[in-house]
DNA sequence: CCTTGAACCTCTAGTCACTAGAGAATGTAG
DNA sequence: CTACATTCTCTAGTGACTAGAGGTTCAAGG
């Protein structure tokens, strides 16, 4: 059994952040000691691990609560978790499509101040007050 | 001279978040009617497209403010906003690295179940579970 | 046993960039 | 002049935390 600190040294989750997994119910509510301070074990350590390794991987509150859901009824649990998993790599793969426009646009635009010459008007701002200078929509 | 209405609806910026914007210093405070509604010209419409563009780029309100100070004082204006794309341009860089990471565990997670026989334990679910079956530290 | 000080407790409020809704006033078309 | 869409201000909510106040508890050293 240990504390909040050792559990937040141990999983690198801050403590006020445990606390808030467990208000939003994704930790089940911890035992205390006769002082009311939290104490936790290995079941404890593994589930906030589960939590924040998908929190890494970019699942929101919700579906890593749906997730826990499945964990706890496995019978045809497999195929909901892929479906949750497989609609945050689309979920990623959109978000890494439209970066790559933003990166294409903004290499552009830091490159047209610095050229030879000297400019007179700022080429960063000009390619914001002017969207028609875009090659691309967005 | 148009209203906000009109003003959202050709740069399909929503209404509150037109009012929001001027409520944080982006626009200047509009012109009323008699009756307190704002109106607008082609200033106003220019200003707000370039806002627009910037936030679609990822530009934080902060950084718009100081652009657009910046587009207040031509004289060496340029290098100060070359500097902000490219620290923006670094910030987009660095997102799509790492949901490249992310896509590729995902693919990874998403396979194990869907093979050709029957997973016993969800692959998914135990990814998370492990952090040990990433051959990628995050 | 007692003290010290780090770690813990709850609670409220702040972050960012909006979004939603209430309730009242205004603008415009027929 | 009457509908009714649009506008106004204000407050509160979103997601996923983070920061701080003010008070309590735990563990180690004396």
């Amino acid at each position: 059994m240990f504390s909040i600190g050792e559990l937040s040294r141990r999983t690198k989750v801050k403590v006020p952040t445990i606390r808030y997994y467990e208000e939003m119910g994704l930790l089940a509510e911890a035992e205390r000691t006769s002082g009311n301070q939290r104490r936790y074990d290995h079941a404890g350590l593994e589930r906030l691990s589960f939590i924040r390794h998908a929190r890494d991987l970019g699942f929101s509150i919700e579906s890593i609560l749906s997730l826990i859901e499945l964990q706890e009824h496995p019978d045809r649990s497999c195929q909901a978790a892929t479906e949750i998993a497989t609609s945050q790599l689309m979920d990623v793969r959109a978000k890494i499509k439209r970066l790559r426009a933003l990166e294409k646009e903004l290499v552009r635009m830091s490159k047209g101040c610095d050229g030879d010459g000297v400019s007179e008007d700022c080429y960063v701002l000009a390619s914001l007050a002017d969207h028609t200078l875009c090659d691309h929509e967005h």
